[in-house]
DNA sequence: GCCGTTTTCGGCCCGACTGTTTTCAGTCG
């Protein structure tokens, strides 16, 4: 539990310090070691070891608070905040326009605590009398409140890609060839976003801007400048647009894909070689240094270029020092499509008219996984029903020999561990998919125990959504996802990478460790329709975010390679 | 609060926009 605590106490204090007032690298300094320790999973066997300042960013005051918190469950320093500045006020900070020096104010003067009494206190007309306060922002106050709990101001990537491109595309009708792109977190592949950034190179700033606000997209404009221009779309996400000179768009793209902290650390680099790095460019003194491109700039920097899903500095700067940035998995590396469902349960489709799909998208074979018998809910397959399943995909393969069908199912996993059929039925299988749909809250032991049991199971070839999380809507279940990739490793089962956009699960942030361990992946659409088998696109970006190359991924292995190593396998 | 093949003290990334000011602080990315 520590692992998650931890942090997330690290960066409460961070927050309370800004507000407070403190030293903006105090609090920064607690960030900071938050997001280091939230990349270590054995947190606690390095507080044990007491090994913690061997972390970067972690000294002598941090490491001594969190040995205390381990010991004795409470931090007295965090504890002696809280009594300073009430902990409700971190909820402020999530609202648009609202930073600590402000929430510091609307407390010091109001007594406000919380987001409600804020509301109130908006309604009440009461802040404009505040110093550095007035009507513009005490309404701008009121609406940030009113949209955080319409939307949590987050979005799934898969809400707002097609949005996004859609706007770049009426971009490319007015401005040169490469001169527009999305940029910030879409470009770098995040499952959740905030924001969508436009990024336009041109000298006519005025005409961009306005070609952008008198966009049938755009509901409301939030801000206007020379260089820059926000806007509400109607699907409520924001829009920001930046404009900048042609000469001037490598630089920009990269400062506006970031993220924040890989910028930081480029710009950390770029001092240390006596130079400055902005979104204008790279400059000696006042002298531009000429870059056409990201990749000349990371070059410029004695870098190899990284490409923009690992911009998340988790790594990819050391390695990119040391040229082991790896090649990425790309769309065009998928040979076949597994873990599709057809009518056969609560797919929509037929069989044929998946396989068709699939051979249409250049892919060579797909695997057909509908739900097992307890899936009661999904219509789950019956006995019976699996026996008419596989007759009918004999009878496709036999009619279509450039594209193979294969057999599986999604088995559930029972709370005991077990897969859902007698052995005679599940060797018959060419590969199972073993998932959780039921009993979502056992305790942690438990769960841990059910999936580890049933990845222990001969005929289980791949773990299907390891923590079955719904983006935005439901947590994962509690899960030590290191301890089921060890497990993934000993017994040669695939992990899924579950490609839908509600998913997205296992999370790419231990992708890279599946990697280390020798785990395959499976970039999986769990198809439930035709439609549904595009939605490996979104695999893909997550794939890449977890640094997997082709050889990692399993379904860029032809039919003939895959059915050999499900036989193998038996 | 952390860190150091320039430093154990003095740094810690950098610029745009808004609103409230009367020259700039606060927020954002």
């Amino acid at each position: 539990m520590l692992n998650k605590s931890i942090p997330a106490i690290l960066e409460e204090i961070g927050m309370l310090l800004e507000i407070k007032g403190e030293n903006p690298f105090k609090s920064k300094a607690y960030y900071n070691a938050a997001k280091m320790l939230s990349g270590i999973e054995n947190i606690e066997e390095m507080i044990k070891a007491k090994r913690l300042r061997e972390i970067k960013g972690i000294g002598e005051t941090l490491s001594k608070n969190i040995e205390e918190y381990s010991e004795t469950g409470e931090m007295e320093y965090y504890e002696n905040l809280k009594k300073d500045i009430p902990v409700t006020l971190i909820e402020l900070m999530q609202i648009p326009n609202l930073g600590p020096r402000k929430i510091k104010a609307l407390y010091d003067e109001l007594g406000i605590t919380n987001v409600g009494e804020l509301e109130y206190a908006c309604k009440e007309n009461r802040l404009i009398t505040l110093f550095g306060f007035g009507e513009k922002i005490q309404a701008k106050i009121l609406k940030g409140i009113e949209f955080l709990k319409k939307h949590k101001g987050e979005f799934l990537f898969g809400d707002v890609y097609l949005e996004a491109e859609k706007i770049k595309e009426r971009f490319e009708d007015v401005v040169p060839p490469g001169m527009v792109e999305v940029c910030g977190s879409i470009r770098r592949r995040k499952e959740i976003v905030k924001d969508i950034d436009i990024l336009v190179g041109g000298d006519d700033h005025e005409t961009i801007s306005s070609h952008f606000t008198s966009m049938p997209e755009i509901e409301e404009v939030l801000l206007k400048g020379d260089t820059k221009t926000s806007c509400r779309l109607r699907s409520g996400i924001e829009a920001d647009l930046r404009v900048v000179s042609k000469e001037a768009f490598p630089f920009a793209l990269m400062y506006f894909t970031g993220s924040k902290e890989h910028n930081i650390r480029l710009r950390g680099i770029s001092k240390k070689k006596g130079w400055k790095l902005n979104e204008y460019g790279l400059f000696e003194e006042d002298r531009l240094i000429k870059l056409q491109s990201e990749k000349e700039i990371y070059n410029a920097l004695e870098l190899a270029f990284i490409p923009p899903e690992l911009r998340e500095d988790m790594g990819e700067i050391e390695a990119a020092e040391h040229g082991m940035i790896p090649e990425l998995v790309r769309l065009e590396d998928i040979k076949g499509i597994l873990h599709v469902h057809t009518d056969f349960s609560d797919g929509i489709d037929t069989i044929e008219k998946l396989a068709d799909a699939a051979q249409h998208m250049g892919l060579s074979y797909i695997g057909i996984s509908d739900h097992s018998r307890s899936a009661y809910y999904a219509r789950g397959l019956k006995e019976d029903d699996v026996f008419r399943q596989w007759e009918t995909i004999d009878r496709l393969n036999e009619k279509n020999r450039f594209f193979h069908i294969l057999k599986s199912i999604e088995s559930d996993i029972q709370p005991d561990g077990s897969l859902d059929y007698d052995e005679d039925i599940l060797k018959g299988f060419d590969f199972i998919i073993a998932s959780v749909h039921s009993n979502f809250h056992m305790k942690k032991d438990g769960m841990e125990k059910r999936i580890l049991k049933a990845m222990e199971n001969p005929y289980t070839t791949m773990l299907g959504h390891p923590t079955g999380r719904l983006l935005l809507s439901r947590d994962g279940y509690e899960l030590d996802m290191r301890n089921i990739i060890d497990e993934a490793a000993r017994n040669s089962v695939i992990i899924e990478l579950n490609a839908s956009p509600y998913r997205l699960d296992i999370d790419w942030r231990y992708l890279k460790y599946a990697k280390e361990k020798g785990v395959l992946i499976s970039i999986n659409p769990d198809a439930h329709a035709t439609g549904g088998l595009y939605e490996i696109f979104y695999g893909i970006g997550i794939a890449r975010k977890g640094w997997q190359e082709k050889k990692d991924i399993l379904n860029t292995r032809t039919a003939a390679e895959v059915m050999k190593m499900f036989k193998k396998r038996k």
